[in-house]
DNA sequence: GTCTATATTATGATAGAC
DNA sequence: GTCTATCATAATATAGAC
């Protein structure tokens, strides 16, 4: 059973995660993320210590998430082209499913707030390494379009990730939701076909 | 030559988008503004009206900036393949000599307070429009990768922008600097390789 | 753990001198 | 056209009652 201060914890986390995806750090303010979570703004820092730490404790949470995911869906593969394969699929279906996750990282990024400092030196590089490592091992199989496997990655995260950030324009162009199910699987398709070799 | 005014309102914008793009519309606040842009912060309203008019007025010369520069090298087409080369080869260096255009695009998208709709009703469909021509022509030449055009524009665009937008990511990751020359020049081939049949 | 009340600072915008 | 001075409001955070 849940104490009174954990179900407190977890609404405000939930609540405010979407709320700085949807307007940002700076935008969000203390009145609103306590109006969005039905409770009083002094609690932020009761329970949070600071706005701050609060963000920090959203992102964690979706970092770890999405991490346990993959973790999860690599051990039913049998070599790294399969291991690979799994990456992209649950990446795109995870950004789709949690649009704040990029929000939030590129709402970081660039500020002078030393945001994306912290989460770069607490993340670090070991994502990175395992997608650059199972890129090359695919491409070896000749089973991965070729090239640099570092600018391939920044190549598919980019694809995998724009239109769920941009989700509201891709309505305004094409009239579909890209959060629609249907809508993910020919993302996935798309980009398999596009990456993969067979 | 210039009268005073059009200099403190030229100097403004410039310093302006490049403030609006590193912290966002709401982090980047009149004072700020004023200090980056050596002007007193009453010149804002009297030169724009507000500080909301200034960021329109910000994103509305980066994209006028684009236009001309795709409108001028399309004159080098002879055909519809030819045009949605030059436009994926121009789409990407101009996101890499402006990375300030998606970021305002990204910073305005999902905000409560207007931006994004006031962005969408002044711009209109024509240019999304006009790339889904060209990529759905391109396919009945058998030059292009097969799919759905508008997704294969959204995939196009995220594998086009994202790596500006995330430039700190890719500088901590790899080193390289993606508005290094040499950088986007692999990325425009890799791109190419990516999307295009021959 | 949650509230009221308040401190301090910063915000966008305006009025009016020069 | 640019400045000084100031407005009203909103921000994050704190102290202390309950």
């Amino acid at each position: 059973m849940q104490t009174r201060s954990e179900a407190t914890r977890d609404k405000l986390l939930a609540s405010a995660t979407a709320g700085f995806a949807r307007e940002g750090y700076d935008g969000y303010s203390s009145r609103m993320i306590s109006r969005d979570a039905e409770i009083h703004h002094a609690l932020i820092v009761y329970h949070f210590g600071s706005k701050l730490e609060l963000w920090k404790a959203c992102l964690m949470r979706i970092i770890g998430d999405l991490r346990s995911h993959l973790v999860e869906r690599q051990a039913d593969a049998a070599d790294d082209v399969g291991r690979l394969r799994i990456m992209v699929d649950e990446f795109i279906r995870f950004n789709a499913r949690n649009p704040a996750f990029q929000a939030l990282m590129i709402d970081a990024i660039g500020r002078s707030d030393g945001r994306f400092e912290w989460v770069m030196s607490t993340v670090g590089h070991t994502a990175h390494e395992n997608w650059k490592r199972l890129i090359a091992s695919a491409q070896a199989a000749g089973r991965f379009v070729e090239g640099d496997p570092a600018m391939l990655l920044d190549i598919f995260q980019g694809a995998a990730t724009r239109m769920y950030v941009m989700a509201e324009e891709v309505r305004f162009n094409t009239g579909r939701s890209p959060f629609d199910a249907d809508f993910v699987e020919e993302h996935v398709q798309a980009c398999v076909k596009l990456f993969f070799r067979d």
